[in-house]
DNA sequence: TGTAGGACTTCAAGTAACTTTAGCTTCAAG
DNA sequence: CTTGAAGCTAAAGTTACTTGAAGTCCTACA
């Protein structure tokens, strides 16, 4: 039933790389794995399960601690939803958290890119002023002549 | 007119916090402070500028390299918008793609979330299987009961 | 069966961008 | 003049890996 994979395999089907997944056994995020005669890892089906589960976890945002809290979870047949339900809502509002900066955050330098784009097109305008904008709390217009 | 800045008053006005400060003067992000008799380090206005720049810089996800390269152009009068501009555009787009890479990550972590509120809701369900669902590529529903 | 070269091993250091700690000095207010 | 906040330096810690060096193993091909 057990496939025997080599660690780049691994790392291949999991989405990881091999020094990852090494790292991750070193911090004892994974638990050691098995070694062939010549001293190379070798994992098996549930290896690959875990792994892709501690992947997933990060894609989606967690820290590694919280992700050690959710394999423990996993691992331990302790199956109650809240623990997992409460960490996944917390990361759900950081992530929203920084949507919402990130759009403010494009719309800025969309604007100052724009800006630039219709001042400048064509030349390029010595006395662009998108960097005085950038000492700005926000965004203006830019690439305008200045005074001397 | 210059306002004799000490590095705690520069930090509060700029956004940032005295050990940055001095962490940005070591990297040479900065030039080095004058000093008091005391040894401590005075500012003006022009270093509020230009820290302000750099903090608002920072704020729209440029790395530090990035912004060396926009202080030089500031400080090196010589201002052509082209290079500011395609710093800013390249940004813009990695802005973007991180947008659109979080949008997904919040739909998913927003299923995960609701599918277990309107299953558990009111009670612990054991046979939660949200965890189970993070080692699928992408989530689904959870906390339905599962076989044994 | 020999061998080339790709994959694996360990350990250490590097990365970004700060933050924290320790131990000490200076400054400003009362 | 005292006291406590703020400043100083140097070094280590943080997060989550990545990269490098120097060497070993495994596999496929001739």
């Amino acid at each position: 039933m057990d496939h025997a994979l080599s660690i780049g395999t691994l790392a291949k089907r999991s989405g990881t790389t091999p020094p990852t997944i090494r790292y991750y056994e070193e911090i004892g995020l994974v638990r050691r794995a098995a070694r062939r005669d010549g001293g190379h890892r070798t994992y098996g089906d549930a290896d690959l399960k875990r792994l892709t589960f501690i992947r997933r976890c990060r894609e989606l945002g967690f820290p590694i601690d919280q992700v050690r809290s959710l394999v423990d979870l996993l691992e331990n047949g302790d199956r109650s939803c809240l623990d997992a339900r409460v960490l996944a809502r917390r990361n759900l509002e950081d992530v929203q958290t920084k949507l919402s900066e990130l759009k403010a955050l494009e719309a800025d330098l969309a604007k100052l890119v724009n800006d630039c784009d219709a001042a400048c097109v064509g030349g390029p305008g010595p006395d662009c002023v998108i960097l005085e904008d950038l000492t700005q709390t926000r965004a203006r217009s830019c690439c305008g002549p200045t005074a001397a």
